[in-house]
DNA sequence: CCAATACATTGCCATTCAGCTATATAGCCG
DNA sequence: CGGCTATATAGCTGAATGGCAATGTATTGG
């Protein structure tokens, strides 16, 4: 989950990420919304393949870039142990969910 | 919340942001607990001062750090538009959470 | 007052990294 | 095939960053 922090803490490839939470995109699509280069961009989608962040398929031309929400997982099974520090509300929720769905 | 992720993307700010999980802790203590000198350690708690992922307080001698929970509470929230990705369990969670505890 | 402890700050070095331009690769269309 | 579009790769540069040793600062204790 480390090397998925790193990756997300740069703003570009975060942005491209909040763009991945509605559906697959076009590379060229983080192109026209960001304001850096081409190679830039693609560099970073490299970055966030290797971070197992993204993932990518083939479409003629282009390259289809999807989420890969497994990292994203992690970090937030990371947070988990930090939620009681902002939420009961969560916690009374987790308590609820254990019952409702155990294991 | 892009500065504490920026503060999290170090394995080291990473660990002492763990460790102050637990309560408060004197800056010696993450000395002990890293592989690292002590100039560096008290580098990197400066980092995670500014990102506010921290606060500290003299205790005599000593800095004693604490977390300061917002700057992760405002990642939990970013991360909470990914949830549905790998989370039904999740979403079950926050619907009974709302009709438990309305508003 | 003096030595010791705890921590921060300074100054340096090596590495990493985001950015760019130029170029390569691959698929589409006429 | 030839040109166009979409994306990746290569090569470079400047800035940021993590690391260290050395030094500064403040507090405690004798």
């Amino acid at each position: 989950m480390h090397a998925a922090l790193q990756a997300l803490s740069d703003p570009h490839r975060m942005a491209i990420v909040s763009m991945l939470a509605d559906g697959e995109r076009p590379a060229g699509d983080f192109v026209d919304a960001l304001p850096i280069s081409q190679p830039t961009v693609s560099r970073h989608l490299s970055v966030l393949r290797e971070a197992g962040l993204v993932a990518v398929r083939k479409d003629a031309n282009r390259r289809l870039y999807r989420l890969n929400p497994a990292p994203l997982a992690e970090l937030d099974a990371w947070l988990s142990q930090y939620r009681r520090f902002w939420s009961n509300r969560l916690d009374a929720l987790e308590a609820h969910l254990d019952k409702e769905f155990p294991q």
